[in-house]
DNA sequence: TTGTACGCGTTATCAA
DNA sequence: TTGATAACGCGTACAA
């Protein structure tokens, strides 16, 4: 039952335990005649030996795990971010400990304390929000931390993040060519910087056009029915043939007020969500939206951790990840509408 | 940086490390004199002393963590139990590893090996499928597990379940009560234990009543688009006036189709999930469901798992916990349907 | 009631 | 190239 040691193995080579170590450590195998690395190699099968990675980090003060935050996991962009930290990390030996934090702060300080306790060797924190103390403390203290979908002024930090303006961007070229003018924006909530960012660029991109950007409400949770009430108050303004929901959760909140009000996607008003949800290509119709490459994503922010983790001292990076853009069937070409104006 | 030792606070107090390491653990705090205590306890502070949980396994062989293994983070019953598993761990000072396996039986494998190098003292197995190696492999190793969400043979094994069959029982009551007589059910899949739980609850309450419970038809997996074929196929057959579903994405599906052919719910056909998953209440018409009460399930779970740590030898106890019927508006009284027989 | 001393399984620094 | 030995930080018999 109880497993196997060092010793054992070393017993059954013939060897001492510090040759064994250094045999079946990449780092000093050079260090050791090929025959004895054999040698102890089939005492390791025989035996069934495994190292125990806790002696191994009390001696080398390395975990070889690092903690991945993330505010809510059933949000889907999560898990291919999770999947690709976690595919990162493998090959490099390290392996990553999810927490889900609820979005609630108190949760969040004890669980990444608890991880801190376990001596996780750093962090990737996913945070949308603007304030978020954790990661200070988390920067404060040394630890090797890479932030993801967060803009934020530290320069201290290493962070992944997409590309919302360029993605925000494409999708009013997209609007433009298909001869939209009047277009309306459904930003993302206040305290996120993702929605934050979208409207800025969404703000940005019409003025470089001459267009009015001021068709633009900004809600307070990416919640579908939030969406419902900003496009029925948008409704009552100035008429519009487009619009660009700061998410797909959005976009979706959209298509049932427009259901309900019997107003018809793409031919009265054309949709563009964000994110590129698995519901986006599933939904009727198929939502044209911004692409993020989530997967990616995480990939990225892995890589860029273990460079942190290997030299603490380099400058941090920050890296954009790319968009693009699906085009479905929620956006055509723009016509007059045929609802009377205010 | 480097964090205060054992050794610093018995420095700072005067006393032994011994003497530290005795007043700190409650198990022996009483076998030190109680001013010694305070006197520990103020070194404890000053130093901002934390036990160094590696050092503490690698002598005791406990990690003080279990693995929480879920086939898919992204399915909505799963944050909650996750939050009850974790909720009634933490009191017990026990914290959780969540880790992933997208029904990749590779990864599992993987994943759960990984876990096992990291000597959690314990599993918590979310399992949806009849056959699932990796569980038999713990609990042949003698390693606690606790199963949950699955209906097994063996009874060698700790296990929390929903009461499946009772639920279905409460839906046919439910429906009968409001006249139906004629009632329809589009089953989880094969491979799933609860999916199989539901129809033999389905064909034995159904029998039961002396109704005919032959309306039933199989799908391949939970999706949505599963569910409207199911219908579809459904349809053709003989008449009906309500439908319960293995789950309540199966009855989103209905809504679908129902939408697409214009069959009004509740008016024309009635429909019953089963989950009471958050859109349950959202959606339109709010949909009648089984509620599983999640998160209760994962504290039991772990508290089944908290037992066979501490006594590995007392028998596995089986608990199933009870559900309840959340009437909405999507059932209402049967009427005759309007639509032709075939 | 407290001090002593050893071991948990590994890595790292010496010598040989 | 390998062996001996000392940590890493803590828990725990045993002795005092």
């Amino acid at each position: 039952m109880s497993m196997p040691t060092l010793r054992d193995v070393a017993e059954r080579a013939g060897v001492h335990p510090g040759t064994v170590s250094r045999a079946l450590n990449p780092q000093t195998r050079d260090l050791v005649r090929p025959e004895t690395v054999t040698r102890v190699r089939r005492a390791v099968q025989a035996l069934g030996y495994q190292p125990n990675p806790i002696a191994r980090s009390l001696k080398t003060h390395r975990t070889m795990t690092v903690g991945i935050v993330i505010p809510d996991l059933t949000m889907p962009l999560f898990p291919p971010i999770v999947r690709g930290i976690e595919d990162a990390l493998r090959p490099a030996g390290y392996s990553g400990l999810v927490i889900n934090t609820d979005d609630d702060i108190e949760r969040e300080a004890h669980l990444v304390a608890s991880l801190r306790d376990r001596q996780v060797d750093g962090f990737v924190f996913s945070a949308s929000r603007f304030d978020c103390p954790a990661i200070d403390r988390l920067a404060g203290d040394g630890v090797p931390v890479v932030v993801i979908n967060r803009r934020l002024d530290s320069p201290h930090l290493s962070a992944v993040t997409s590309d919302d303006a360029d993605g925000i961007e494409m999708a009013i070229t997209h609007l433009v060519d298909l001869g939209h003018t009047e277009i309306a924006h459904i930003a993302g909530p206040r305290w996120s910087t993702a929605g934050q960012a979208r409207l800025d660029a969404f703000r940005a991109g019409m003025a470089a056009r001459g267009l009015d950007g001021s068709r633009a409400v900004q809600v307070d949770s990416w919640f579908e029915q939030q969406s419902e009430h900003a496009l029925a108050a948008l409704l009552d303004g100035p008429v519009f043939t487009a619009v660009i929901a700061g998410s797909d959760r959005l976009a979706f909140g959209c298509y049932n007020l427009m259901q309900k009000r019997r107003i018809a996607c793409p031919r009265d008003l054309s949709v563009v969500g964000f994110s590129n949800a698995p519901l986006a290509e599933k939904i009727r119709p198929a939502l044209t939206t911004v692409s993020v490459p989530n997967y990616a994503i995480g990939a990225r922010a892995a890589h860029l951790l273990l460079d942190r983790i290997r030299e603490p001292d380099a400058p941090p990076k920050r890296i954009r990840i790319p968009v693009s853009l699906v085009v479905r069937d929620s956006t055509a070409p723009a016509i007059v509408p045929a609802r009377t104006a205010v």
